[in-house]
RNA sequence: GCCCAGGUAGCUCAGUUGGUAGAGCAGCGGACUGAAAAUCCGCGUGUCGGUGGUUCAAAUCCGCCCCUGGGCA
């Protein structure tokens, strides 16, 4: 008899999915990788509410902390990243574990991307540079006169224009054309999936919890070394929900409490948004509420 | 007990001379192909404290009752 040897743990943060996936990886001799788009920069630990380094010396983490700050990952490079460490730990006869928020990377994962060459830097620069220049409605007039499918997006969808208009720049051909190619899946072993939903005054209270958690443990200290750097801000750590809001109150722009509650607010704000993809996105994921009746699917189903 | 000031959306409040109500915040729903903790799109969710009355028509005017502040006793 095979032995599962991959499992999907998704859900929204603070909904308790790495002590899960941790009693997971115990139960199974397994190992862990990070499936969140922020957990992979070291500049954020507190912040992103990355596992304890007590946990993560407990047993194999991959990913976590893997990407400086400067650097920017992408559903594409993660997928690669995330490939090899499966291989790796499977070949080990391990079973891996993935766990995350971030959907995106784990439909990459399982459907595969578009075989879009990568845009070369100047180029994401360029599109950014144009923006700026023709304005929201013009830039979103020539991506839609080189490629008339994005005409559904609405000019306000900067991030997907910007895209649009890069990869037309760098190849010469619409992103649709790409993106109506076939797409091979990275993953062919089967997957056990498990997606937590918590309740949502239950998700809440917890986002609201973790966030102060956060300012307690240092997220202050955190914000201001990052910043320190002088990054630039377009860069997607600079992104992070926490980012913003304690770097106004350095800048001597709000109290602490006000910035608390704001970074409680876009918590809660993120979490919905996970909620809402992987109820729609994600619909054949085994849903549970809690992490205790994952770990009971999961062990039941793996 | 009496006198003021209030009871309108989850919260803070607006609501002209009567025409069954609207802002901010919070929230809710949705989209999602290499920045996804990103980037967007959409939505007022309401016994106007209760009950009688005046009126064609009451959140608005009148009576009584209830509740919450503050004051006087």
């Amino acid at each position: 008899m095979k032995e599962a040897r991959i499992i999907f743990i998704a859900g929204p943060t603070a909904s308790g999915k790495s002590s899960a996936a941790l009693r997971m990886a115990e139960a199974l001799d397994g190992e862990i990788i990070n499936a969140d788009a922020m957990q992979v920069y070291k500049d954020l630990h507190i912040i992103t509410a990355r596992p304890s380094e007590d946990d993560e010396a407990s047993l194999p983490h991959h990913l976590y902390g893997v990407l400086d700050g400067a650097e920017a990952c992408s559903a594409g490079r993660w997928v690669r990243l995330a490939v090899d460490s499966i291989d790796e730990i499977n070949t080990r006869g391990k079973a891996a574990i993935l766990v995350g928020g971030t959907g995106l990377y784990f439909k990459a994962l399982v459907e595969g991307l578009s075989p879009i060459p990568d845009v070369p830097a100047e180029t994401r620069n360029a599109a950014r540079a144009r923006h700026e220049a023709l304005g929201a409605t013009a830039f979103r007039d020539e991506v839609v006169a080189r490629d008339p499918t994005m005409a559904r997006l609405p000019e306000g969808d900067t991030q997907r224009l910007l895209r649009a208009w890069e990869v037309f720049e760098a190849t010469g051909a619409p992103l649709s054309f790409f993106q109506d190619m076939p797409r091979d899946p990275l993953i062919t072993d089967p997957v056990t999936k498990a997606v937590i939903l918590p309740d949502r005054q239950t998700l809440y209270a917890a986002c609201n919890a973790r966030a102060q958690a956060m300012f307690s443990a240092g997220a202050i200290d955190e914000v201001r070394a990052l910043i320190a750097r002088d990054l630039d801000p377009a860069l997607p750590a600079m992104k992070a929900l926490g980012v913003s809001e304690i770097a106004s109150l350095l800048r001597g722009e709000c109290e602490r409490e006000e910035a608390l509650s704001l970074l409680q607010r876009n918590t809660r704000r993120f979490a919905k948004r996970q909620m809402t993809w992987f109820r729609h996105q994600a619909p054949d994921w085994p849903k549970y509420e809690t992490p205790t009746d994952a770990i009971t699917g999961l062990t039941a189903s793996a």
